[in-house]
DNA sequence: GATGAATGAGTCTTCATTCAT
DNA sequence: TATGAATGAAGACTCATTCAT
């Protein structure tokens, strides 16, 4: 059991952790420093050595945590008991969801080589390689269970990622659509690409 | 008339931008100094600020190049006398051929905001949002012609637009697949988005 | 009288002296860090802090402790009845044995005066300089008794002193000498500097 | 050939060498600051870094061409045509005189093991185990050529060189004997150790 | 007494930028 | 034009020191 300091420990550390991502994801990591990282929670620069060992172990715990928490989510809505299309809806929706909310760019999902190595990147491409796993299988089953098409799993896989993933491009809080709008809009769009034959 | 001078550092400054293009789309801009860039032209850094008067002018310059070839691209497609389906197919495949050929994957592209203020973002904006505009009205034109269906275009670009920069992503040199297969069998998919009934 | 208390209080400052002599004389004075000192010792940072004012303090009492403990040594000895020589050889063993145990470099030993200022570098001075004048009379009288040749003592110290400080440098505890074979052929070699004519 | 040019660098590469050496020398390593050496040569930090990878780069090359120096001038001795004694004395007088013109006391030497690791460190302890060998050399020769007693040569050299790097710790500038004087008087008592007989 | 946390001053280091030649 | 050098501002990181509990 976790001591009642090392449970504050963890909440702080999680704070933080909060903190970085959402100021790396606006800003990019180059551009953001462990002072705006600090700021943002009203600390020092100091504190948050006080907790990650340097820049880079923020960054790579940072984007495990982001990882993890998608890979949970996924995990859940798997376990639900609904068809395939109906989850992968949902999945589609809350992946969505979590992007426009957290306003999280992705310049480190874009080339993680570029900011990881050793044994960082390889969980970190573990990570992702179980999200991607998941989804394919969401798809699979869609197939198999006569929901989608016989589609290329891979590359639908990859078209439902990208443009899930470029919204935070264009989606602008103030627009026309409510962000529950906007997922339903794309997932159903999305569909199209697995549900209609040719 | 250009002189032949000028025709000299027109020239030079063209090679400058492509290098720049090429090491800032592959490590970030933060990540890139003014030595790689110059060092890809056996260079020395003073020379470069000899054609650019900053780094900042050079990644605008850059960008804008791109973009501006990119338009360049798309309005020449469109000039030519095929039917909307075809044309987006055609620039869907030279998207996706110069993500893959260059391996460009510009952070600038996904926060703009970030990188450029003032005159110098508008430029930006405007040549991106015709871009836009020009995929939009290639889409429109196949709505009108029959040849799509009657689809919300801003949802339909942008999931073409995010699913395509997501390429650079996931592609691997040594697939299976060639580049152009990749960029038809990734085309076909986007297609139905645009295609299909419900 | 002490306390208990005190007197507990005592025996921890001196601990920590103790293991400060032996990290500071291994590592150096400024790579040395007060969590070393602390951890040696099982203890946190926080609490050295409870016994002594600052790092400096804890560096001033560590080395104050050293020379009055060598100058207890030298006193002890000189009062024995034995004869000149017998007592400088006892005064370089016991040296040398100190220094190869304790393995302790001597850097604040070599320029005092970088480490302490004010009444600090006098007090650190004059134990030194009373140590020096020890061995000095020593020498001084085993050239009165006819034991040693008579030297120019300032430099015959000096030659002792730096001979002996240097041993740390290169013997090797997995030697062929043992320190007492080491120390005896030492101080047999040193002898020669004040017991023979030209 | 080297161009004027590298002439040049070179030229101002020693220099910030010798500076460097003389501030550590005197300051110590760690409380030197690439500041510190940069302004006694009317430099800014950022020009030292121009011919220095790092500072961990300028105390290596500082210290190895201090060996290199001393290895030279050891080599120049040791072929003259003059007797093992002669140039015992000769080597003695330029060691001291160095030391004591130079000031410098390089704790480096103490502990060459916490200051360099990797090749490094082999190259460093390799310059100086090639100076203790000509050490030995010269003394072995003189014990072969009867000048000297039959003794055990590396506790020999090493009372030498303690005897000889202590200097620094005693001789003042503004003291009774020059540097001449003293040098031949520490060389005169030290060469009792190989010469007399017990 | 002890300690987990927090702090901020001090350093190293990088790199865009300038400039004399 | 080109470049070797020099510069200084910015940012990561360390660590002595403080303090509430």
């Amino acid at each position: 059991m976790m001591s009642l300091r090392a449970k504050k420990t963890a909440k702080k550390k999680e704070e933080i952790l909060k903190s970085a991502i959402s100021v790396i994801g606006e800003k990019g990591y180059h551009a953001t420093t462990m002072e705006d990282i600090a700021a943002k929670l009203l600390m020092t620069k100091g504190s948050v050595y006080y907790y990650f060992k340097d820049k880079q172990d923020l960054l790579y715990q940072s984007y495990k945590m982001l990882l993890e928490r998608s890979l949970k989510n996924i995990t859940e809505i798997r376990e639900e008991d609904i068809d395939p299309e109906a989850k992968l809806l949902k999945i589609m929706s809350s992946h969505i969801d979590y992007i426009v909310t957290e306003r999280s760019g992705f310049e480190v999902g874009m080339k993680p080589e570029h900011f990881f190595e050793g044994s960082q990147l390889e969980i970190i491409m573990d990570l992702r390689s179980r999200y991607a796993k998941s989804l394919d299988e969401v798809i699979i089953e869609g197939i198999n269970e006569g929901y989608f098409h016989n589609v290329d799993v891979k590359i639908a896989r990859n078209i439902i990622l990208g443009a899930m993933n470029w919204v935070i491009q264009w989606y602008k809080t103030e627009g026309e659509k409510s962000k529950e709008e906007l997922s339903e809009a794309i997932a159903h769009y999305l569909m199209k690409v697995l549900k209609n034959n040719d």
